[in-house]
RNA sequence: GCACCCAUAGCUCAGCUGGAUAGAGCGUUGCCCUCCGAAGGCAAAGGUCGCACGUUCGAAUCGUGCUGGGUGCACCA
């Protein structure tokens, strides 16, 4: 724990209660039903019933749900499937939630579920609010989300844009499942890179104190440290300016670090990333958390000395055999095992490495994320082999790898330049697209998917950019609720969830209203596969289903939200459109993206 | 040579961890809207899910082997 720079703020998730999901729910209804048919003799008993699923079906004119519990019970019950599905949609159809339950195809069971169903998950979503939606799949056991983790030698470029998103969103999705939450930040500060950092800014503070600056090749040219240079002057006058790197290199590099690392967490800040911990690699050596780590994989005879052989098909011309420790990362499904020491005897990058996981592990965490750049697919399988190797196979280490983000301006692309310290930052992409923009952009893919973004594209109002179509619909819904207060119908979630909902009953509000009763169970399955583009791409469907909604009050004026005249009805109507709402917040909450309430 | 990621409509991509006739947006085509709840709407066409075997009631999804693209492959972090 010494390595902790930061302190991690505790997240605790007032878990427990059972949310509302429909299908869970008929899924107990399916199982119980079983058992009793069980119990009765119908079907053997003891069958295993976890295959068991309630789904939505692909078309829906086959019905709001379907079961496959006949087909997958039909084997090991050795019955026809179309027996056991006609058994069981006998007893579901008794009770009052099941509307209809129908045989079709090889066996599947469709179900149509009570119209009042549909009208109470409506007053549910508005009964719960920002709770809506909130699952308890994490169970209060603690995970550790590592992202971004930039080399602390200089801003954040756009290269780190996508990772620090899909990070936090993850972060976010993982309370929201009740997940104890800690996100961190390791910083790299153990290597070769801040010496090249310090004598990078060494030169700037010669440059403050009025010399002319080297910055020589291998050097980092940027323009950011010439404040650096400056806070040197300012520190240490003219001290430091005639003697040799010895008397200035350490100094200078924490100093220099501190900065750069005050600068990333600025950045981060732009983006409405906030981290819990940061966690220093340096602060590993020196404190035999290294040798610690190293050891604990002695014990159990995965350090041994040897040699490597050479990769085949790749022609190295300095090849030459060395005898070093190594991991024996292969005991755990790596390909070859790993050098943890040079052969000069001090560390290897990968070292640190294994004592800050088995840091993580040690602090009691049940599962580890690990967000890297595409670039590092190749550390995989080693980092998860010293994971399951440190933590006796108990603690999980899920790695997401993300892939390039690429820069376009109105179909151009955006070409960054070369020259070395003139890049597009993480700044300069907020500045023009803005944080909740750049936000949902970076989560309308998949994490191991190329992205492309458009300066243009993004900010454009219109159908084509889904972050404006989402918050588009986020904005006619509170034009909705603002007239409705207007026509004087108590718009509180408190007076809507106490509506007659009834009312509503055309088969479009219906299939509004089921469209919101999959956010629950959007979030269990986002929350299980660790996969954050799923709560845009629901978002989406979700906008796109209200538009709709919306279109046909154009020509059906029965649909219109605000019915004059007939407060009872409007009332109704105007729940089903705030419960939408509470929906579309409560997924752009996960995405770290703020609601627009009205457009201009 | 090896490992990992990707391959789905003309284009950009989803696809519920194995379900029924594989979806969306763009683009294309055809209608509608200019009495504002139209920063548009409705509809149609468009697919050997890279290929081939296999697993089973059932495969875009799982396994194996290929093909094509990307990334990475000892003492660099």
């Amino acid at each position: 724990m010494t390595c902790l720079l930061g302190s991690g703020i505790p997240k605790r998730n007032e878990t427990g209660n059972d949310q509302m999901n429909l299908f869970a729910e008929i899924r107990t209804l399916v199982i119980e039903t079983l058992n009793a048919m069980a119990a009765e003799g119908i079907l053997p008993a003891g069958l295993e019933l976890s295959q068991v699923a309630v789904e939505p079906p692909r078309d829906a004119a086959h019905g709001d749900m379907a079961t496959n519990a006949a087909m997958v019970l039909a084997k090991p019950a050795a019955m026809q499937p179309r027996a056991i599905a006609e058994a069981l949609a006998a007893r579901l159809i008794a009770d009052p939630r099941v509307a209809s339950a129908d045989v079709a195809g090889p066996g599947f069971l469709n179900l149509r579920l009570a119209t009042s169903l549909w009208q109470d998950l409506i007053k549910m979503a508005l009964t719960q609010g920002a709770a809506f939606g909130r699952a308890n799949v994490g169970a209060g056991r603690r995970v550790n989300v590592e992202f971004v983790s930039a080399n602390p030698t200089g801003p954040m470029h756009v290269g780190h844009v996508r990772g620090a998103v899909v990070g936090d969103a993850l972060a976010r999705l993982l309370a929201f499942s009740g997940w104890d939450v800690t996100r961190e930040y390791y910083i790299n500060d153990g290597g070769a890179q801040v010496d090249v950092l310090a004598r990078s800014a060494y030169e700037r503070y010669r440059e403050a104190n009025g010399l002319e600056p080297e910055i020589r090749e291998g050097l980092y040219p940027g323009d950011y440290l010439i404040p650096v240079g400056e806070a040197l002057k300012a520190k240490y006058g003219e001290t430091l300016l005639d003697k040799d790197e010895q008397f200035w290199l350490a100094e200078i590099r924490d100093f220099a670090t501190e900065m750069m690392m005050q600068m990333i967490r600025d950045d981060l800040a732009q983006l409405n990333v906030t981290m819990d911990v940061y966690s220093s690699e340096k602060a590993l050596y020196g404190t035999g958390q290294i040798e610690a780590a190293i050891q604990a994989l002695r014990e159990m005879d995965l350090i041994y000395e040897g040699t490597l052989e050479p990769p085949k098909g790749k022609t190295l011309e300095d090849w030459e055999p060395r005898e070093q420790m190594l991991f024996r990362s292969t005991a755990h499904g790596d390909d070859v095992d790993r050098p943890v020491q040079k052969s000069d005897g001090s560390w290897t990058y990968f070292a640190p490495d294994i004592a800050y996981h088995y840091n993580k592990v040690q602090r009691g965490f049940d599962e580890l994320i690990d967000i890297f750049g595409a670039d590092h697919g190749g550390y995989v399988k080693r980092m998860k082999a010293a994971v399951s190797a440190l933590s006796n196979g108990k603690v999980p280490l899920d790695i997401k790898l993300v892939q390039l983000v690429k820069l376009y301006k109105n179909g151009e692309p955006f070409k960054m330049s070369k020259r070395a310290g003139t890049f597009v930052t993480l700044r300069d992409v907020v500045e023009q697209a803005g944080a909740d923009v750049t936000r949902f952009m970076m989560l309308t893919r998949k994490n191991d998917v190329t992205l492309d973004f458009d300066f243009a594209k993004v900010l454009d109002q219109s159908k084509d950019n889904p972050v404006f179509y989402v918050q588009y619909a986020n904005a006619r819904i509170n034009s909705v609720l603002r007239k409705s207060q207007d026509a004087g119908i108590d718009c509180s979630d408190a007076a809507l969830a106490a509506a007659d909902l009834s009312h509503l009953n055309h088969p479009a509000e219906i299939e509004m209203a089921k469209k919101i009763a999959e956010w629950p169970r959007l979030v269990e399955i986002a929350s299980k596969a660790n996969e954050p583009h799923r709560v845009a791409f629901y978002l989406y469907e979700l906008a796109s289903e209200f538009h709709g909604l919306w279109n046909k009050g154009n020509d059906d004026t029965s649909l219109r939200f605000i019915q004059e005249g007939n407060a009872a009805t409007s009332a109704a109507k105007v729940a089903l459109v705030r419960a939408t709402g509470v929906a579309i917040s409560a997924g752009l909450a996960i995405l770290g993206v703020t609601p627009v309430v009205e457009m201009r």
